[in-house]
DNA sequence: CTGAAAGCGCTAACAG
DNA sequence: CTGTTAGCGCTTTCAG
């Protein structure tokens, strides 16, 4: 062991790497027992024991992990792709999962895929080299089943999560994005608004195809006059709510409501119909999509879908951790509900 | 190999597992041959490597990571500690992370410490036990250099982040708390108020201890008669907002300002003026701190103090990237400016 | 350029 | 109850 100039010990990795064997060195004892003790399996004579923890204790030895997992093929390791793990929307859903995993030997390894079907891929690849025991996937691309059990040669637990309505025959849970749509637009249609706009979000989204779908089928069942509601796609954004918006005012548009694809671009529509002095909800209704933190500070506060995300990710997670403690049993796909969070924007 | 009824092939462990040896005899060549042919060192025979490459892809070999840590001791995963990846705050920290690592074959190994100090204590070792090639810690608690260090019974490269302003003779990467306190305050001095309420956060965390002291001080450096400001400590949420200006006002305490200990605050204490039919920044005015995505959608947008949080995460990031390449040089302990975004609150 | 052999740190039969 | 032994899958001398 060698020390540097201002005294504070330097440690090479040859130095300070304390195995199994010095352990047992020290205490007396077969590396066996040693390896018993730790593992606290196997009989081992209270004398031992006693000696074999003395040792551990003074040589600060913890057992290498790696070593471990060879031998075990078990890595103690979730692995968790998710679209961003930088954005508020997907930290819900990593709040949830670490909630299933508190307490257990479990860690969490987790990867952004960013929505791009290659990094998605090669994400899921790396992790997998990693031997994770277990996959918790919120993925953007439609990945089939054949392609991710070619990705995934071992038998890997794995559950989806998402928010659009696809089932990919693996298990999965999902937030109704339909049935939260529908609901959004019934409620501007039971309030009496007859010419509504939907702002909806990027079409290669499945949650924004979805929504839309649902806008055109709650219309059609509707006795609104179709011709009289307009769609602009564009995307989740302050800025694409609050141009559309000004621009649909530029021209001339006649509007009663505004559906916007989520809260974001609910929020830039604000913008633009203060801005054009229009009154919400007197001549403009308006309905967001997440009820994220800032949907009830807006003002009026702005009427929204809640979507359970951090359940979302809370229920994965307690479904991986079921199906790898045993057999995985049926094939669940669960899907949660979306509410409506009704406020002073109607 | 097995398959079960529904025709999908079943794997089990070891029909699946795929190593070198099965490459090596495969393509009819030993296994240091194939070693020398998936680590790109060492010289192979075009001819070799041909034959090999073949077998690789027609096993979908990937190596054994677990294996190969074992031999190099190197991890390829950085860990990452943060209060609590759920939130918001943290998730940014997170984003400005992987764009540090982006590209590179580096894995992140997330964790969250929630502010106490045992979870703290027990997530740093098992991070280590993995033996990442270097830490990333946003922590709660006052870890000295000792405790740290006694922890980290290997060289690991470590890279501390935070709001406060303590430096922990590690490298890091931190926002300046003090002074960000002292532009909110002053921008209220500044607009003349006199009677200036300090909602404050939690005084076990170092931030808010920080403000509280940044807010005193420049009360004393100002004009203002100590006696008609006050402070209340409570935590960060909107409900704490909410409540303690309904009581202020209940109680009939003169004031002209309020300055919330973050955006949540700032949040509840619109609500309850609002409530009371107080007029912002008329009769009374607010400043919060954070600058999150509900400021500017407040009605009417609220004056705060925008962190550089992402770039918190991407420094430290960077700076780690840097520490793990080659001799860590310096001691450097970057402190990154607060900015105050004024709107129409004050 | 290639193969044999040793060993990373740990676990798990298998004998004692 | 305990020690010996044989690997887990990979890399890396060291001879050839």
């Amino acid at each position: 062991m060698s020390f540097n100039s201002d005294g504070l010990s330097h440690y090479k990795k040859e130095d300070i790497m304390v195995t199994i064997k010095q352990v047992s060195a020290l205490s007396g004892v077969s590396k066996s027992t040693v390896s018993r003790v730790i593992a606290h399996n196997g009989a081992v004579s209270k004398k031992s024991r006693k000696k074999v923890d003395a040792a551990i204790l003074e040589l600060g030895y913890r057992p290498n992990s790696f070593a471990r997992s060879l031998k075990s093929n078990k890595s103690n390791i979730v692995g968790i792709v998710v679209v961003n793990m930088g954005s508020a929307f997907y930290a819900e859903v990593l709040g949830g999962i670490q909630k299933a995993f508190d307490g257990s030997d479990k860690h969490l390894m987790v990867s952004s895929g960013y929505g791009d079907k290659e990094t998605e891929f090669e994400t899921i690849s790396s992790l997998i080299d990693r031997q994770c025991d277990g996959l918790l996937l919120f993925l953007e691309s439609d990945f089939s089943r054949d392609e991710i059990h070619k990705l995934c040669n071992r038998d890997i637990p794995i559950v989806l999560m998402g928010r659009d309505g696809i089932p990919y025959g693996y298990n999965s849970v999902q937030v109704d994005n339909k049935t939260g749509g529908t609901v959004a637009i019934m409620s501007l249609i039971e309030a009496g608004r007859r010419k509504i706009v939907h702002l909806a979000g990027p079409q290669n989204l499945a949650d924004a195809r979805d929504r839309l779908d649902s806008f055109w089928q709650a219309i059609e069942q509707s006795d609104i006059n179709k011709s009289h509601c307009c769609v602009i796609v564009g995307p989740y954004t302050e800025a694409f709510g609050y141009q559309s918006t000004k621009a649909l005012l530029a021209e001339g548009v006649d509007f009663d409501a505004i559906c916007a694809g989520d809260d974001e671009i609910a929020a830039g529509v604000y913008m633009a119909l203060r801005e054009a002095g229009k009154k919400i909800p007197e001549d403009i209704a308006v309905i967001g999509y997440d009820d994220n933190f800032h949907a009830r500070h807006m003002y009026p506060p702005l009427t929204s879908v809640c979507q359970p995300i951090e359940t979302l990710g809370l229920q994965a997670g307690k479904m991986l951790v079921t199906m790898m403690q045993g057999e995985q049993s049926a094939n669940i796909n669960m899907v949660l509900g979306a509410t409506l969070v009704e406020r002073e924007s109607i």
